[in-house]
DNA sequence: TGTACATCAGTGAACGCGCGTTCACTGATGTAC
DNA sequence: TGTACATCAGTGAACGCGCGTTCACTGATGTAC
């Protein structure tokens, strides 16, 4: 039996434990909410122990921040799932990404801290698809995208030539109603007002691409 | 000459330097930055002294908030101003909906630590028709989006069914885009290609308002 | 198998920093008589 | 007009707080002989 197979010397698994208080506080208050001293006091271990782990606590949000992307690629995974098999190929392709769509505002309403921490931490769009952000069925936030994009154009709901950088004018749409409902403007909407804007925002981006 | 008249006692116009100081460290670095103390060192005044003139640091910032929507209000309404008439009053009023969103992504990209404390403190819709956050054209971006859409209804160029709410699906779309590039995983977009992408998400938009 | 040794995860203490906010005050100004 | 007075914008000092990070260290563990 190994160090590394038993997790880390001693603690267990300090870095996993790290994270998951990260993890917690991100939910909790957003990427603000991060504080490296904080989970080192939830992990019952002094601050500087840190720092066997995470170089600093900038390398501890951006973890933090690609396991909140993997927990957003699962809501928009279950909500792929929760698509119905309409025989009609193009119908299903479009009802796929208005789930996609609408399993992402899903994680911003229910886990607005998480998902500020996911998408609102500068990161480069080459690491859109690290394994360190995919959800429990392997794929990131953006692979899920661009994979239903894929299918829309192989269906020939959607023109190739439009397809290039169509991730962007998607995401972009769902991203700023997310951010709005949040942190912005829009925040004293209702559930229903949500609700109703999120349905008619995946509708317009379907029509618009 | 009253105390009122010559702005405040003493100083002369602490609060219009303390707002002063607050949007320049907004400019550098968003809302995070803007910091009391620094606003207070900056008007080479004692710490305390804002007090007369904020009732706390989120007193302030809401002030610098406002007062960035403006700017981007003035943005949006120079763009609005650069369309040509085309004689066609439909094309005329898709061109201003076009231009209400270059401008605000227009300003993300060139005043983005403005532009997220303008669009990113928790605030409500009640107060987005607010005159303290007006532009120099005495309208704020909500109002300007709110007057193209009407524009787009009277002309023809919208079914008036679609009227209700369509400033939140618009506003979501270039706000999205405009969060990602600046703070998200697009930061590393070229200027070129935040360009194509700003053209053709208002195209989007446009198209399936 | 038993023992000396190297490893390295976590410790204890301290650093410098800057923040927001409160207290009792002062003294230049405008004003009332 | 001259003087006493009230106002209140800004002062000076201090508060408690928590942060990220660095230093020299310790001592439980796995391993080599």
């Amino acid at each position: 039996m190994s160090a590394v197979g038993r997790g880390t010397y001693r603690h267990g698994d300090l870095r996993g434990t790290l994270l998951s208080a990260g993890i917690e506080m991100a939910r909790d208050g957003g990427p603000d909410a991060v504080v490296l001293r904080e989970a080192t006091r939830r992990a019952g271990v002094s601050p500087n122990a840190a720092y066997r782990h995470f170089a600093d606590r900038r390398a501890l949000l951006l973890a933090v921040s690609a396991t909140a992307q993997g927990l957003a690629a699962d809501s928009m995974e279950a909500a792929i799932a929760s698509v119905p098999d309409s025989g009609d190929p193009k119908n299903d392709a479009r009802q796929e990404l208005r789930a996609v769509g609408l399993g992402y505002l899903a994680f911003a309403r229910e886990e607005p801290g998480l998902f500020r921490t996911a998408f609102s931490v500068p990161d480069d769009l080459g690491n859109a698809e690290s394994p360190t952000k995919a959800g429990e069925g392997g794929r990131t936030p953006f692979q899920l995208l661009a994979g239903v994009l894929d299918h829309l154009v192989e269906v020939g709901a959607m023109p190739e030539e439009r397809r290039r950088g169509a991730e962007l004018l998607a995401w972009s749409s769902v991203h700023g109603l997310g951010m709005l409902m949040i942190d912005g403007p829009l925040r004293g909407l209702t559930p229903e007002m949500i609700e109703e804007a999120s349905e008619r925002l995946v509708d317009m981006v379907a029509r618009g691409l």
